[in-house]
DNA sequence: GCGGGAATGTGAACACCGTCAACATTCGTG
DNA sequence: CACGAATGTTGACGGTGTTCACATTCCCGC
């Protein structure tokens, strides 16, 4: 008969993959084990086999969201640069890795949110790319250069991180008023950012 | 008989008194019609005359988190009497604001998660008091008495706002390890918004 | 090659959930 | 007092996560 066979063979990639899409388009509240099940043509109970509870797959998908963050971080921070006196190309990558943080949160709302879900399961892996180890990175690097001054080593990725992060909690936030032009308080915070760091 | 009466009286009072409860020591996902119905010692479906839906009621839990939260911001800040110079005080104010704000999300993490949880639902009535109010007053203040620049009456709101916000998610965050101080932390980023007002 | 345990998928069931419609009771006002 | 409005109940529907017993297939050692 050749339908399909017993054994999906690649169900976990599968289910992590509809996963994603789901979230990606209608959020974390909208996974289901069953409407999963369905999509992927499989047994409800054979989600069981992969993952050992919805959170774990929950937990699951808000670690690659971590990631695809982290990645995107990286690319967009890459793509910086800047002639001229090295200080300054560590601040503009520095400024360019907190606006993408905060753009990604715009641009994919719903993996943002799945990205920093309060959830139990904690993954087995650690994330990789990091977002928190990207961060400290560039804030090495502009002290290394002279740019930032020594002390902000230890208080510097903190501060950053609340201010990113925070800005990205707000305009994602439901009471943002929809077509409200989030890139003037994006600069105002990157700005008050780095005039923190000083 | 004189048991419980046909007509509960004050239902809907007694539901969101049930209901706070539930969330505050169990969190927003723990919200059950069902269970909130069992606990006021009513019918499922009674819950409907006074909620059209789960998510009202949910929106009306996350509203008087905000207010609880806006209420503790405006009762720490008047307890700041801070002799000397007026500029210094309204400094003094802003910074416990930020303090309170973040202190907040940790002795009531599951408040502060519903404050701010994402709903479609939009309160009928605005907040009173209002978290960002407050925020806003305080740097007013201060730019009033000189102590920051005029230019920061635009985006000192947000920049002040981003920071404590994000810190208290972070804060709040399941990855945080239990445990570790956070004060040191919070210094370091109140600090650093004060000086990003600069 | 083959036999048997491990891995993987199925089906039916359970308890719970939000929601609704039909009905019962009480309140409040003309 | 009567009667509509407000409030509460009962019972049902479809959906959900999860479990258990069972079916199938894979794969490794003989």
């Amino acid at each position: 008969m050749a339908s399909r066979p017993y054994h999906h063979g690649a169900l976990e990639i599968a289910l992590t993959d509809a996963a994603i899409e789901v979230v990606r388009s209608s959020g974390i509240g909208a996974l289901t084990l069953r409407d999963l099940a369905r999509t992927v043509q499989v047994s409800p109970s054979a989600v069981y086999r992969h993952f050992p509870s919805r959170d774990h797959l929950v937990s699951r998908v808000s670690q690659l969201a971590r990631q695809a963050l982290a990645r995107d971080l990286l690319t967009r921070r890459d793509a910086v640069t800047t002639r001229g006196r090295p200080a300054r190309r560590t601040v503009e990558r520095f400024e360019e890795i907190g606006r993408t943080y905060v753009q990604f949160a715009i641009d994919n709302p719903h993996m943002f949110e799945a990205a920093f879900v309060r959830c139990d399961i904690r993954p087995v892996n650690p994330d990789h790319p990091d977002a928190w180890g990207v961060l400290v990175d560039a804030i090495d690097q502009m002290i290394d250069a002279g740019a930032v001054p020594e002390t902000r080593r230890q208080d510097g990725p903190i501060i950053s991180w609340a201010g990113v992060h925070g800005l990205a909690q707000i305009v994602t936030a439901s009471t943002w008023p929809d077509g409200v032009s989030a890139d003037a308080h994006i600069d105002a915070v990157i700005s008050g950012i780095t005039r923190s760091l000083r």
